[in-house]
DNA sequence: ATCCCGAGGG
DNA sequence: CCCTCTGGAT
């Protein structure tokens, strides 16, 4: 794809999301640490109705530690791998207080060193939380990189790669979040809503299988 | 039956 | 590389 097209590609998706940041209700770096870490494939809905109870009980590494992990299975019951999320975020939650004050770190090694954190919640804590031009490549920015034709690849650390190469520079720290938006709400995975993409004729979808009007 | 802001273990 | 974890929405 051309850098020209690339360029106009970002900034369609700029005017047609003007503010382009994360769905998962959060009020500190740490809260959007774990809502991040309980959104493994799961909806943002999901886990913003399970942190509303969760949070106003215990918002510190500390107070989930306090409710240990049948304590917080209580509270995500409603998410799948709970019971796997629960044992990682106590885990996470520990180690946070031992080795970290009790603070969310702010680079990608101490943040993959925690349970539950792989590359891409790391990549979104370092987006979010701390501004960095990091590209977290879930299931949507996944399946648009390929789809639309912006950045092919066969797995995520692939896709993200490319779309570091490829975003100009001026949209690098939003693209994350256009790209995610676009994708949950137009690009979707099922049966993509083509007939209201703003980027209907830059889409090499279109040309592949000629969707549908 | 498929998808959702994946990660860890074998 | 594959498999498993796992509930809720569509």
């Amino acid at each position: 794809m051309k850098a020209a097209t690339v360029r106009e590609i970002f900034r369609r998706l700029a005017v047609a999301i003007p503010n382009p940041t994360t769905e998962l209700n959060h009020s500190s770096t740490f809260e959007l640490l774990i809502a991040v870490i309980l959104s493994a494939q799961a909806t943002d809905k999901g886990v913003n109705i399970a942190t509303a109870k969760l949070f106003p009980v215990a918002n510190t590494p500390a107070a989930i530690l306090a409710l240990g992990v049948e304590g917080l299975e209580q509270y995500i019951r409603t998410i799948g791998l709970y019971r796997s999320k629960a044992k990682n975020v106590i885990e996470t939650c520990r180690i946070l207080v031992e080795q970290h004050g009790g603070e969310v770190p702010n680079t990608r090694e101490a943040l993959e060193a925690l349970p539950g954190v792989g590359r891409k919640t790391a990549n979104v804590i370092l987006n979010t939380a701390f501004g960095q031009p990091t590209i977290a490549v879930d299931t949507h920015i996944f399946r648009l990189g390929n789809r639309i034709g912006l950045a092919p690849g066969k797995t995520p650390l692939e896709v993200e790669q490319k779309l570091v190469k490829v975003v100009p520079k001026e949209y690098l720290h939003d693209a994350h979040h256009l790209l995610i938006l676009h994708g949950r709400y137009v690009c979707i995975a099922r049966q993509p809503k083509c007939p209201e993409c703003v980027l209907v004729e830059l889409c090499e979808y279109k040309a592949k299988t000629g969707f549908m009007a």
